[in-house]
RNA sequence: GGCGGCGUAGCCAAGUGGCUAAGGCGACGGUCUGCAAAACCGUUAUUCCCCGGUUCGAAUCCGGGCGCCGCCUCCA
């Protein structure tokens, strides 16, 4: 079986398959660069990230593009409002954006490009939907006739009848129809603009995907994804722009993920309910977040709140520890040859199966849930294994444990988690926590001597109260054979 | 008003006609431990918002309610 996704357009599963065998053509609309990223930037992200990951991991290889929106009237007020230039603005957002995905391991795009460096490529496409009747030039503004695109309204399930009906032609607009929307907008005075066969302007914010995504990649795209607020208008309008002009399929699966909520609300830069990336990544690993992103169907609603973090945490410390145990555990040198129970066999096939058993949810429309649910099974599997290792060693586990490992930590790559040195992870974490909570680790260590003192003299009362102190900042001690450990939770 | 989505355990969340309704967080009991922690084992939904219907069989399909959310203006 192939992969399926979900297509927009059809509203159903589709089995997947590229236009060229083997090659996918894919297309990811990027942010408006005028302010920092929150989480439903990094949703988007992610989640196209994950797909691009796991079709390259089932062979195909992927040609991605993800554009940045470097002029538009969000861009132009803010930057006015700061009193800078839109260049720098936008620059400085970009910058931002690549500060944000580069800390959360979503990987580059293949061609990121800009719209203010594709304006011959804007113009020349505007020429052509002219030339075709498509469009239509009004007072140096350019419009796009919706009635000239007989299925416009198909992508979203809009009916043009019942929206003309609610639609207005607001003051100084130039549309012949009040649906029409802008492909070239005049520029005001003082306002970025580029000499165009209308006039001074720039271009309107559709159009640059259209134009830009088939510089790139052609008249037809196979996946074109994009936040669920994208569908209408922008999509819809990209889509009629682009088949309007090519007369051909602009994309063949639509894919749209769902909001990043909050308290149910969407979250969003008008309501001001946002929280961004970068205030996340100051507490938690990049990776608690991309697990927080991943644990639900990309195309529901995720709910964040502190809490559901948290629990991520806790989830993903889980993870660590777990391969933790098995790295230090497994590198023990044993003698004895003690044969695997039935329970520890039936382990060492769950994560056998575990690539398996993942790739499968991956197919089905990118059902990382299902996914995730997979790797916790392999997990508890390794520390069984761990377990076994600690009490009953046996030389027969290292390579189980150590494939274990191997096969969890590779599968848990698609979607871009587990990817730390486990040791490695859990200290930073730790340390991190420790820092926001304003403690320092050499008093910590100091508090495990003197309870170690104690516990020697078995002054159990003295050793417990210590212990307790220090829970009640929220770090647990861990007795063992090699010593007592430390960890911080928040 | 038009279009669309959702309602599964204390919380989060897979599953969309037929094996024991995944998994995570939490809680409780057990093993381990000086006691803990971590880990493992077990318990925590005889039932999937409610009411009808289709079917040999429904959380899953259909009809009707109730509740929540989104899009229809810029938004990932």
């Amino acid at each position: 079986m192939g992969i399926k996704i979900y297509n927009s357009f059809s509203r159903q599963k589709e089995e997947f398959t590229p236009l060229e065998r083997g090659r996918v053509k894919m297309y990811v609309c990027g942010i408006t660069a005028y302010d920092r990223c929150h989480i439903g930037h990094a949703r988007s992200a992610v989640v196209f990230d994950a797909v691009v990951r796991h079709l390259k991991h089932r062979g195909y290889h992927v040609y991605f593009i993800r554009n940045f929106t470097d002029i538009d009237d969000k861009i132009i007020n803010r930057a006015k409002k700061e009193g800078i230039d839109t260049v720098t603005l936008a620059t400085r957002e970009i910058a931002n954006f690549y500060e944000d995905m580069d800390a959360l391991g979503v990987l580059r795009a293949d061609v990121e490009p800009k719209a203010t460096e594709h304006i011959p490529a804007i113009i020349a496409l505007i020429e052509t939907l002219i030339a075709k009747g498509n469009a239509y030039e009004a007072d140096g503004d350019v419009y796009f006739s919706v009635r000239s695109f007989p299925s416009y309204g198909a992508l979203s399930r809009r009916n043009l009848d019942e929206m003309r009906a609610g639609a207005r032609v607001r003051p100084g607009e130039k549309k012949r129809d009040p649906l029409d929307f802008a492909l070239w907008k005049a520029s005001k005075p003082g306002e970025p603009a580029w000499e165009s066969p209308w006039g001074p302007g720039r271009p309107g914010w559709h159009i640059e995907c259209s134009a830009m995504s088939m510089k790139y990649l052609g008249p037809t795209l196979d996946i074109h994804g994009g936040g669920l607020d994208l569908i209408f208008p922008h999509h819809e309008n990209e889509r009629a722009q682009s088949e309007a002009a090519t007369g051909k399929t602009f994309v063949r699966y639509w894919m749209h993920n769902g909001f990043v909520t909050i308290k149910g609300d969407k979250m969003s830069k008008s309501l001001g309910n946002f929280i961004t990336i970068q205030e996340i990544l100051e507490e938690h690993p990049p990776e608690v977040l991309r697990l927080f992103l991943l644990s639900k169907h990309y195309r529901s609603p995720l709910d964040y709140s502190p809490e559901a973090l948290k629990e991520t945490t806790a989830a993903l410390d889980r993870c660590y520890n777990a391969l933790n145990e098995a790295v230090h555990l497994s590198a023990r040198t044993v003698k004895k040859h003690r044969p695997l129970s039935p329970e520890l066999q039936e382990a060492v096939k769950t994560l056998k199966d575990l690539p398996e058993k993942f790739d499968q949810a991956m197919d089905d429309d990118f059902n990382t849930a299902q996914a995730l649910g997979h790797i916790f099974d392999a997990v508890r599997a390794l520390n069984r294994l761990n377990q076994q290792a600690s009490k009953r060693p046996s030389a027969l586990l290292s390579r189980p444990m150590e494939e274990g490992c191997k096969a969890l930590i590779n599968t848990a790559k698609v979607l871009g988690i587990l990817q730390e040195e486990p040791g490695e992870y859990l200290r930073r974490r730790n340390l991190q926590i420790l820092d926001a909570a304003g403690l320092k680790e050499e008093d910590i260590l100091k508090e495990i001597e003197r309870r170690n003192q104690a516990r020697m003299k078995k002054d159990w009362e003295a050793a417990d109260r210590i212990r307790a102190n220090l829970l009640e900042k929220g770090i647990r001690l861990k007795d063992s054979p090699e010593g007592t450990t430390w960890s911080a939770s928040i």
